[in-house]
DNA sequence: GAGCACTGC
């Protein structure tokens, strides 16, 4: 007993050193003097774990709770962990956290963590925060999609809920511009413990970057003094190719260089693969960690003193003309670049090798990395803050606005999903598919399936897409394995999206398996991942008033289902092989991994457009042009769907499917 | 006959 009340003490001792305890009283002043407080506190000054136990000890929390948004869902649970413990009291009780398909929270939770998603949900059920008395939205500084949103909200809230306080927290020196957002909102500044960081800059550009980095590292190998080195790379093609160059270099070294421990880390590693660079570096060896950007912000790695920055990361961009994405090569931003150089100087002083010039830095990188929101689909965030009772779009009040081009787009698909109506206000389509967290093609389509009696098959199958391209697993050595295993899913040219619920349905027959995931080269994250976001869609229908249906041997009542989300992503073959889409005519092709890419029907539904070596259509099925325009009169009309030259298809073709 | 930055609901 007295032993655990010693540690308990010590962790009392522990808040007291941080650099924030110093400001306690200070920012609590400030707080009750202030609606809207920008905090500007670095890493390592305790502000996520301090600032909602001093507004909680200040006694805020008697008229609401205090919450407290996150980026990440680790970081909800494990900050909220951390002052569960520093309060003495359970996880889940005073203390929570709230994150998707976890709850942990109660009715005598006043300190809540949250991820800043799962604050945009709230939302929905209560759009004044009623229920709080304070907000914290912390790192603000990286501007995700979500966070994006949250500010336009919660700066609406602010004005007619005087008594609400509103803490924006940001890591960087853009705090100005958080401030002259919210108002002219006053900036309280918190400094941090961090090592200094030499930046050293190359003298002439790099021709090649990864030959640099690798040259950099063998050199810091060699001569530097002791300490783990990170090296940033775009992808896993790269830092694959970088580790095994770097193996090959340093075999036959000889016993007078120290042991270099190799270890990558990207997302779609395997975690057992990914737990290698949390192991402690032995006595005389070097850990080079290869990482992409995950280690920017995702994960912190201890020991390490030296970064190699080659200056580029792979980022998102979306076309609202063509409605296409695509990953692109892109040089970071200066505010990327520093805080990459802030992984060399968290445990000790650290040196970041950047393989770029001064000259370039300063002139040639822009200041801050484009906010999310202006480099993707919008579809979903539309319908959110449609069903928020947001109906100008245009003149939201957002920090950065997104293209005009991508709220128009994204409005014209509501519309012609019937999820809005002549003006713009939701339907009660619109209405129901708002509930679902997922683009409103896919909520469509999963209202749409009590037409078709599919709902459980529809499910499935929005489950599945909507994870992405991580379910199979294809390593380097046993491609051919892997191609065989899948397109074993793909028997009778059912299309891409029945072949993924005939994965996750065999799956489920082997009571979930991970030996038959193993077996079948799939990944075992994406799969379990699929079933908690199933078991979520299903309690979602069922608030809706869609009753469970199913009909797995109706296959084109299931392709009518999908038509019914899907018909504004229609193409049509042409002669030549290729594929043109019918509403804002583009040629594509069907991509190589689709079970279809050889069949080559004339007529599909894709899911999605990517843009890659070329324009490709992710995951199609066969449909029959009528049902275009029996499933959608307002959008297809039968010359838009007139099939002439059905019999001049060359041989072989447009052969499978239904007829 | 290709390619999978990273989060999140």
């Amino acid at each position: 007993m007295s032993a655990a009340k010693t540690a308990h003490q010590r962790l009392l001792e522990d808040r007291k050193s941080l650099p924030i305890y110093a400001y306690r009283e200070q920012l609590l002043d400030a707080i009750k003097e202030h609606q809207i407080l920008v905090i500007e506190g670095e890493t390592g000054s305790g502000k996520t774990t301090q600032i909602p136990q001093y507004l909680h000890e200040a006694g805020y929390s008697k008229q609401g709770k205090i919450g407290c948004t996150q980026p990440r869902r680790v970081a909800a649970m494990s900050v909220s962990a951390r002052v569960a413990t520093e309060m003495d009291v359970k996880l889940g009780h005073e203390v929570g956290y709230s994150i998707r398909f976890e709850d942990c929270t109660s009715d005598t939770t006043v300190l809540k963590y949250m991820t800043d998603g799962m604050l945009l949900r709230e939302f929905l059920g209560e759009p004044d925060l009623a229920s709080y008395s304070v907000m914290m939205v912390d790192e603000a500084h990286e501007r995700t999609l979500s966070t994006d949103i949250l500010f336009g909200l919660v700066k609406d809230i602010t004005r007619f809920r005087p008594d609400i306080k509103l803490l924006i927290s940001s890591a960087t020196l853009d705090a100005q511009k958080f401030s002259d957002y919210f108002d002219g909102a006053p900036i309280f500044r918190i400094p941090g413990r961090r090592f200094p960081v030499d930046i050293l800059y190359t003298k002439a550009p790099e021709a090649d970057y990864l030959e640099a980095a690798i040259v950099t590292v063998l050199q810091i190998h060699v001569t530097q003094p002791s300490g783990d080195v990170l090296v940033f790379f775009t992808g896993q093609e790269e830092i694959e190719t970088a580790e095994e160059i770097l193996k090959h270099r340093t075999r036959g070294l000889g016993s007078k260089i120290a042991e270099m421990i190799i270890c990558p880390i990207y997302a779609n590693l395997p975690p057992d693969m990914q737990a290698k660079i949390f192991e402690e570096t032995p006595e005389g060896a070097r850990k080079v960690v290869l990482a992409t950007n995950i280690a920017e912000t995702s994960l912190t790695i201890d020991g390490i003193k030296y970064v190699i920055d080659p200056g580029f990361c792979k980022q998102k961009s979306y076309s609202p003309r063509t409605g296409m994405e695509s990953l692109i090569v892109t040089p970071i931003s200066q505010a990327a670049a520093q805080q990459r150089a802030g992984r060399a100087g968290r445990t000790s002083a650290g040196k970041c090798f950047r393989l770029y010039t001064a000259w370039s830095f300063q002139n040639e990188m822009d200041e801050n990395t484009i906010p999310e929101i202006q480099r993707t689909n919008l579809g979903n965030v539309v319908l959110l803050l449609k069903s928020l009772g947001i109906n100008d779009l245009i003149n939201f009040d957002f920090m950065d606005p997104p293209p005009a081009e991508t709220l128009l787009r994204a409005l014209e698909q509501l519309y012609a999903l019937g999820a809005l109506n002549d003006r713009g206000e939701l339907t009660k389509m619109g209405r129901r598919m708002a509930e679902f967290p997922m683009d409103p093609m896919l909520s469509k389509m999963l209202v749409a399936s009590d037409n078709y009696k599919c709902s459980e098959e529809i499910v499935t199958i929005c489950a599945m897409l909507s994870i992405g391209n991580s379910i199979f697993y294809r390593p380097k050595d046993k491609q051919v394995h892997a191609d065989n295993a899948r397109m074993n899913f793909h028997a009778g040219n059912v299309g891409d999206h029945i072949a993924l619920m005939k994965v996750y349905d065999s799956w489920k027959e082997t009571n979930y398996s991970t030996q038959w995931c193993y077996e079948n080269y799939i990944q075992v994250r994406s799969m379990k991942r699929a079933r908690d976001i199933r078991d979520q869609l299903e309690g979602l229908l069922e608030r809706v008033e869609i009753e469970s249906s199913s009909n797995p041997n109706e296959l084109d009542n299931i392709r009518k289902a999908i038509t019914s989300g899907f018909f504004y992503h229609t193409a049509k073959l042409q002669k030549n092989g290729s594929y043109r889409t019918v509403k804002n005519p583009q040629t594509v092709s069907i991509h190589p991994s689709s079970g279809l890419s050889q069949v080559l029907p004339r007529w599909v539904v894709y899911h999605e457009l990517v843009m890659t070596t070329k324009e490709y259509m992710r995951q199609v099925i066969e449909i029959k042009p009528d049902w275009l325009v029996e499933i959608a009169p307002h959008y297809y009309k039968l010359k838009d769907v007139e099939d002439s030259g059905a019999h001049k298809m060359p041989k072989g073709q447009g052969r499978a499917g239904p007829d």
